[in-house]
RNA sequence: GGCCAGGUAGCUCAGUUGGUAGAGCAGCGGACUGAAAAUCCGCGUGUCGGCGGUUCGAUUCCGUCCCUGGCCA
C-alpha cells in the first residue's frame, strides 16, 4: 500500500482462497479501504461451490497483467499460493482436448477407490508420479487412461515456454511466525468470523471447495456446537501453522534461489529492504 | 490426617509375567505441472516422579518421601 502511494499499481492476488466470494474474514481479504484505493484482481471471482484451478487462474492473471500495463499501472502479484505463481511464470503443459462428460464420469469412478489402490494403478500407468498424494494420483491416472500417455511424459513433450522471469519477495517473520499466526487468528475471531460462517452454513453446500480454506472447518464445528470456542481457536492456530510450514517448504525449494529476497516484517529496516527490492527494475 | 487412583516423549495415554519402552497428536524435514489454505511421504533417548532396598540386572517388585485427582474425616 505504501508503494501504491508513490506509483500507480494493480494488485493481483495469487491466493487460492481469496478467489471465493463471501469467504472474507478467514481468508484475510484486503480491507475494503485498500481495495477502493488500489485496483485488486483475483479476489471474489468465483462462487464457493466452484472448483477452480491454478491453470485457470494463470490465464486470468495474464489478462489482468496486460490490462494493468495498458493502463500504465505496475502489476504487483501478491499471495501465498505458490502453485498459482508457478502456473503463471512457467505455464503447465498443453493438455490434449478431453471429452468433458467422459472425464467427469471417470473421475467420479476413480474417486471411489482407496488411495492405496490408486497408488497401485499409478505405479502401473505412470510410476514417476506414484509416490505423490491422492490429488496427484487421481490426475495422473485420469490423464493416462484418457490419453494413453503418462502425464509425466506430457510434462516433457507438451511443455510450454516460460511466461516471465519473476523476482520474489518472501515475507517471513522467522521464529516469530508462531506468535504472528496467533495474533492473526485472534483478530479474525474478533472480526466476526463466526457470524460469517453462520451465514455461509445456511447458503453454501457443505462440500463446497471453499470450505477447505484453513480454519473454516474448525469454526464451523464451533458454530455448530461440536467444539468450544477455545478448542476451535487452538485448532485454527495449529492448522495455520502447518499450512505456513508447507508454504515455507514450497518457497524454499520451488523458487529459483537467486530470484528470492527474504524480509522479516518485524525487522526495523524491513521497509527499506522492500523499497530496494521494488526499485530493482521491474520485470515481474 | 486416613483410604483409593494416578505420576512414562511437548500433550493424551499404552506397555514391560524384572533384561532400560511405543502409539496418536504436536513439532521437524520432504514431495507436489490443471483440487494446492489441497493431497501425500519420512523422522521417536525419554533421569519411565525423587531417594533407598531386594536382585547379576529395577521403569517394572518392596519401603519411603514428594506431587496431582477423587472419596472419607
Amino acid at each position: 500500500m505504501r508503494i501504491a502511494d508513490t506509483a500507480p499499481l494493480t494488485v493481483v492476488s495469487a491466493d487460492s482462497r481469496q478467489i471465493y466470494r463471501r469467504f472474507d474474514v478467514g481468508t484475510a481479504k484486503p480491507p475494503a479501504a485498500d481495495r477502493g484505493r488500489v485496483p485488486h484482481d483475483g479476489i471474489d471471482i468465483v462462487e464457493p461451490e466452484e472448483r477452480y484451478s491454478a491453470a485457470r487462474w494463470a490465464e486470468c492473471a495474464r489478462v489482468w497483467i496486460t490490462t494493468a500495463r495498458d493502463e500504465l499501472r505496475t502489476p504487483a502479484i501478491v499471495g501465498g499460493t505458490g502453485f498459482y505463481l508457478r502456473a503463471l511464470t512457467s505455464p503447465f503443459f498443453e493438455e490434449p482436448s478431453l471429452d468433458h462428460d467422459l472425464r467427469t464420469r471417470l473421475l467420479a469412478q476413480l474417486d471411489l477407490l482407496e488411495t492405496e489402490t490408486l497408488r497401485r494403478w499409478c505405479t502401473a500407468l505412470d510410476p514417476a508420479r506414484a509416490s505423490l498424494g491422492r490429488t496427484q494420483l487421481l490426475r495422473a491416472v485420469e490423464i493416462a487412461l484418457l490419453t494413453g500417455v503418462p502425464i509425466s511424459r506430457l510434462h516433457q513433450e507438451a511443455a510450454r515456454p516460460p511466461y516471465a522471469r519473476a523476482r520474489y519477495l518472501v515475507v517471513d517473520p522467522g521464529p516469530g511466525l508462531s506468535g504472528w499466526i496467533e495474533r492473526r487468528v485472534d483478530a479474525m475471531l474478533a472480526g466476526g468470523w463466526d457470524g460469517e460462517v453462520e451465514t455461509l452454513i445456511q447458503t453454501v453446500a457443505p462440500d463446497a471447495p471453499a470450505w477447505k480454506a484453513t480454519g473454516y472447518g474448525a469454526v464451523r464445528d464451533w458454530v455448530g456446537g461440536r467444539l468450544t470456542r477455545d478448542a476451535a481457536r487452538t485448532r485454527v492456530i495449529v492448522e495455520t501453522r502447518r499450512y505456513a510450514k508447507r508454504q515455507r517448504t514450497w518457497f524454499r525449494h520451488q523458487l529459483a534461489k537467486e530470484a528470492v529476497t527474504k524480509v522479516d516484517p518485524r525487522a526495523p529496516d524491513a521497509m527499506d529492504l522492500v523499497w530496494k527490492w521494488w526499485n530493482q527494475s521491474d520485470d515481474e
